[in-house]
DNA sequence: TTCCGGCTGACGATTCGCTGACAGGCCCGC
DNA sequence: GCGGGCCTGTCAGCGAATCGTCAGCCGGAA
């Protein structure tokens, strides 16, 4: 667990760096703006500790800066200015944390977990295999890049068996998957959603298994 | 955006309900620990508002109850105990952010506001996605620069679906978010809603996925 | 070849979302 | 208090999308 600490004065730096480094974070220190700018931008850190008061370049604007370019790294604003309005400044300027001086180590410590805890919640949704991707937050699919829309009850379909590539999957389990308990068995429900999905996907995407199920390859590189 | 708070103290729930609304949230409030912690957890909040003194349940038990339920809404503490070894033992127990009494109305909002950005995994207080930009502090909208008017409603509706772009919203969802508890589910009013947003925005920027709800596309750097 | 499981096109009932019209409620200026 | 404008939920109607059904076809395995 990477972190940048951003803070010009010396004894304040050592002793924070001292903790992290006990609480088994590995800390890169930038002593001003300019570097801690260009850093926080190139390097891929889990967060950043950032101290208002800076030389160079101001605390708020390289967090701006960051901001404005897409950066969302998480940071957590040091100062010692505690009036109000600076801190809502800071917080709407994109800070995710603050934390006025003077400070116990162990409440930094305790929210730069925090931090970083929430940071790693957001996992990427994306299931792949070969050309067909599915997005499970945006509901989307596509193959080779070109999105194809999707009825939802197809959707379900490609969801599942991505869910469950590389195995074969029965029309049993599809039906149990795909419609409410009190469904018809004897129907060719599912033989047609199959068909209508192989019409928009194209190729050979879904592959019959006769008397067993149907399948989606995988083919990912592992 | 709906939030609970959880205040005994009727004169200061009643200003906070007050800038709350001012701000565009949806407030819901809760008198006792008991009701706080049933609705926090039945409810789709966006976050909590959670003063630690009060009666029959303490508001400590209430935060450690939701996370060992896997309850996750993001939670801010508010309390008179200011000194730092609470503060710690509120953010281990699963909060994400600390305001000391007293504090100003702003910065509550403030860390509201980034508390609820955070937990939709944005980080400034200004949302870009496209031609689209949302304005949290000062409640405006503009679409290719161009400032667009929009009503309460309407704002929540568009605030709501641009804290979480890039991801299909239910209309339940949006239900639950932009109305009170007691509110009819079979209505179109969302449907009505978006249409009327639809109409100023102009174009597709709110997208429908039939059957699974809406959704604005993300469209900015990685 | 036969047979059986799977595939396909057509069809129609139903659902879903969009829209315009409308009305009640609220606020503001007079 | 009164009138007008805005806000917002309800309703009905429309058009399109959805999806199960059915009948007939195809093709692989024995």
């Amino acid at each position: 667990m990477r972190v940048l600490l951003v803070e010009d004065d010396d004894r304040l730096a050592a002793g924070v760096v001292a903790a992290l480094e006990a609480a088994g974070f590995v800390v890169d220190r930038a002593r001003d703006g300019q570097t801690a700018w260009f850093q926080g931008d190139t390097e891929g850190y889990a967060a950043v500790i950032l101290d208002l008061g800076l030389p160079a370049l101001d605390g708020l604007s390289i967090l701006r800066r960051w901001r404005a370019g897409g950066q969302r790294v998480p940071v957590l604003i040091l100062t010692a200015r505690g009036d109000w309005h600076e801190r809502v400044e800071g917080i709407d300027a994109g800070a995710d944390d603050y934390l006025p001086k003077p400070f116990r180590m162990e409440e930094l410590l305790a929210r730069l977990r925090a931090l970083v805890r929430r940071a790693a919640g957001q996992a990427s949704a994306v299931l792949v295999n070969g050309p067909l991707v599915l997005d499970t937050r945006r509901m989307a699919v596509s193959v080779d890049g070109v999105p194809i829309h999707l009825s939802p009850q197809e959707y379900r379909l490609v969801s599942y068996l991505m869910q469950h590539a590389g195995r074969v999957v029965s029309q049993l389990e599809l039906t149990e998957q795909l419609y409410a308990q009190d469904f018809e068995r004897d129907s060719n429900a599912i033989e047609v959603l199959v068909g209508r999905v192989r019409r928009k996907l194209g190729g050979d995407l879904i592959q019959t298994r006769r008397g067993f199920g149907y399948l989606i390859e995988r083919a990912d590189p592992q």
